[in-house]
DNA sequence: TTTGTTATGTTATAATATAACAGTTTGTGA
DNA sequence: TCACAAACTGTTATATTATAACATAACAAA
């Protein structure tokens, strides 16, 4: 699968549960590989930020977790801690919100987009982006440890549709 | 006054008395030229925000503000969104700071060196960085309205200083 | 000067995140 | 299999960041 068509893929419609599944599967795997335990919690936590490829806020996460019963909000973010340490959801740090890491392999900077309109996102991981980093830091003799790049805008769904309703 | 030598400027020692000052002048100015008012506490903000090349939280400036009579917050959030606005300062989102900005004098978004040991910062403005991201969108078929870069890592100073410590 | 606009003061509260400590579960090694 | 240590969770309280809502004040232009 290209980078592109994986775009596409995010962006556009998919079979959901299966894409769910693929993720759940992936972290099973990766939780077991580093011998970390995958919880209830945490399990449900990650399904809850899966659940939509939009990022979600802690305390609608601790919403959805309290209709199964009591929770509080330590208990949301110690599994979210607990997910971003393993790469598995990321911080979009200009919302406050968590999202699902689309390829959680190895580790890797987060690098967004994010539409305005309808609030998907995409997870980039694009070595012009880091390279260009790099190369700005390097210039100014900056060391690199990790970088945030969140790009806001309109994914192709709302572009045509946002361009379709001006007429 | 070559892009790299300015990043120099802000990580190296300066002459900050002038350095503030010549802030403060074309902030005045564009203010003027927008027809906004540039009022005292705006000023005030502004200055505060200014006083450090480091980010600075909103309550530490309302801390500042309230030693020279009283103050509640929405007194350094409504300043600190005039001089947004006007791009007079920046947001480090991924630490709920803000920051002057150090090429006010047409819009632009932020792209951010920040130093992990002295917390100090440059602001970037990297077409390599931003014809990457204009780049990458594009692939995904994404339209751009802003971006946010926050690069993490070690200044030149604190390198060498790390370094000098590990021996 | 009076009138509309912009800015500020003030109180309260929303939204996001963590500290601290008690209790429970779980995997491990004797 | 039992006891222990480590890891995890529950619970209460509170810290931190940000905004809502409405009253008052300053200003600027007619």
């Amino acid at each position: 699968m290209s980078f592109n068509q994986k775009l596409d893929f995010i962006f556009g419609e998919h079979d959901h549960q299966s894409c769910l599944d693929g993720a759940m599967a992936n972290a099973e795997r990766l939780c077991k590989q580093r011998g970390q335990r995958f919880t209830a919690t945490r399990r449900r936590v990650f399904e809850l930020v899966w659940q939509q490829h939009k990022p979600i806020g802690a305390y609608e996460i601790l919403e959805k977790l309290q209709q199964d019963g009591r929770a509080a909000p330590p208990t949301v973010y110690r599994a979210l801690d607990f997910l971003l340490d393993l790469g598995l959801v990321h911080r979009i740090s200009s919302m406050n919100a968590y999202v699902g890491c689309t390829h959680p392999d190895y580790p890797h900077d987060g690098q967004f987009l994010i539409c305005e309109s309808c609030k998907s996102f995409a997870e980039l991981d694009s070595p012009l982006i880091t390279t260009a980093i790099e190369q700005s830091a390097a210039d100014a003799d900056f060391e690199v440890h990790r970088h945030t790049v969140e790009i806001m805008g309109l994914c192709p769904r709302c572009r045509i549709k946002l361009a379709g309703e001006e007429q």
